[in-house]
DNA sequence: ACGTTTTCATAAAAATGTCATAAACTGCAG
DNA sequence: CTGCAGTTTATGACATTTTTATGAAAACGT
């Protein structure tokens, strides 16, 4: 699956030559041109990472940054900002306000690609689609499948989404909210106790091996997967 | 079944020396001029490698590489590059956006013959018209037939179809949908649920011998073929 | 007309969210 | 240190919803 790449750029010409290197590169783009469409743009679909202009017309790019960092859901997006040459203070001032790297306008696609990657490599270190193992518990995306020392795991749609999510995102505690948002997307109206059903759902599923033991409460807070 | 190989080559005499040793070593070529004869090549029925020139005019080979990763069809075949000699950076970039293997200009056709098989051989381990052998299953595209422990099964053409899709991609869930793509064709205006059907007669097909549980269910995803 | 494919209706199965209750944990008073 | 009350989590059961399986009929191509 594509990554998706949020572009915020005021200037239509340099907006389109970016569109087209991403694209060109295996990306999906979306765009925005102002501040307002920026925020309206982050929304889920969440986009894996976003390329943003310092200036901006309306609200300079580095509020974008500032209110990405206010919500949970955004927080974790890298951003590559994009300044004008020589502009240094802009530079610290944006890596201060979260940006995980900047280029500096203008640039050669070639040196935005190497940023980009080295940023998704550093924030995703897991492929997509690339099989996952801790501790001789494997899931594997593409075949859509758990195994543990060579056996074939039986768990529902939402378990295998929640380990998945687990696997790629484990030693951290994530509240019942979190797990919603993250494993069973944004806008559930669902209830914070259906996910104590479905961790124990899960253990159960992956408790043939004594896996279940990876899954981990943590009181008061939600849950962690944990290989300690 | 001879294997389909699209040769993109601006030069008419390279590409005409290209296809006349493809030609003698059993493969069937198709060929394109620049990148979007090419795009336009790369529609069903899918050539089963790609003889890629990296510098075309218009649009350089590598942006023909690009494009087929990012559809979903023409993602994973092969593509050889051919570069000009001495272009290192070229055949790393090459390599960076997916291409196979690549040979140097000029080149021997002994040397290309190998490469081709080489590549094919990797990336499609089971020849066209090899018998495929899963769990005493035999299916053999040239009879035409399937074979389970000396006994003829008897299905459907599609369900012939679907059997080999399966045995040549196993391992993998696919969705009604690529189903559709890959074992009806594209632009089939077939409804979903109508591979259900086709999946319920080619588990009757094959079940004689237990081999119904090959074909298994991935309940929210599609179906798989597992001999696990 | 025949064999095959597709659609449709319905049955069956699986998954999901919620609840009630049990169990585990926490802090605090005795 | 012990026991209790208040919280938080675990678990089993259940109604509902969603998804898949299946049989039969209609549509299709030859």
């Amino acid at each position: 699956m594509a990554r998706k790449i949020l572009v915020v750029e005021d200037e239509a010409p340099i907006r389109e030559m970016l569109c087209f290197v991403l694209e060109q590169n295996g990306y999906q783009a979306t765009t925005a041109q102002d501040y307002d469409s920026a925020i309206n743009a982050l929304t889920e679909p969440y986009p894996d990472l976003v390329l943003l202009d310092w200036m901006l017309p309306g609200g300079s790019g580095i509020q974008v940054a500032k209110k990405m960092k206010q919500h949970e859901l955004t927080r974790h997006i890298p951003i590559i900002m994009i300044t004008a040459r020589g502009e240094e203070e802009d530079k610290v001032r944006g890596l201060e306000v979260g940006a995980d790297d900047y280029v500096t306008k203008p640039f050669s696609p070639k040196e935005l690609m190497a940023r980009i990657k080295a940023v998704i490599r550093r924030v995703a270190p897991t492929s997509l689609d690339e099989v996952i193992e801790v501790q001789g518990l494997k899931l594997d995306p593409v075949s859509h499948r758990v195994m543990a020392s060579d056996h074939a795991l039986d768990m529902g749609p939402t378990e295998f989404r929640l380990l998945h999510f687990f696997m790629t995102h484990p030693e951290r505690v994530y509240s019942r909210e979190q797990l919603l948002d993250h494993v069973w997307g944004t806008n559930v109206y669902v209830e914070d106790r259906t996910v104590d059903v479905h961790i124990r759902r899960l253990r159960k599923a992956i408790s043939i091996a004594g896996h279940d033991r990876l899954v981990q409460t943590v009181r008061g807070s939600g849950y962690r997967f944990s290989a300690k």
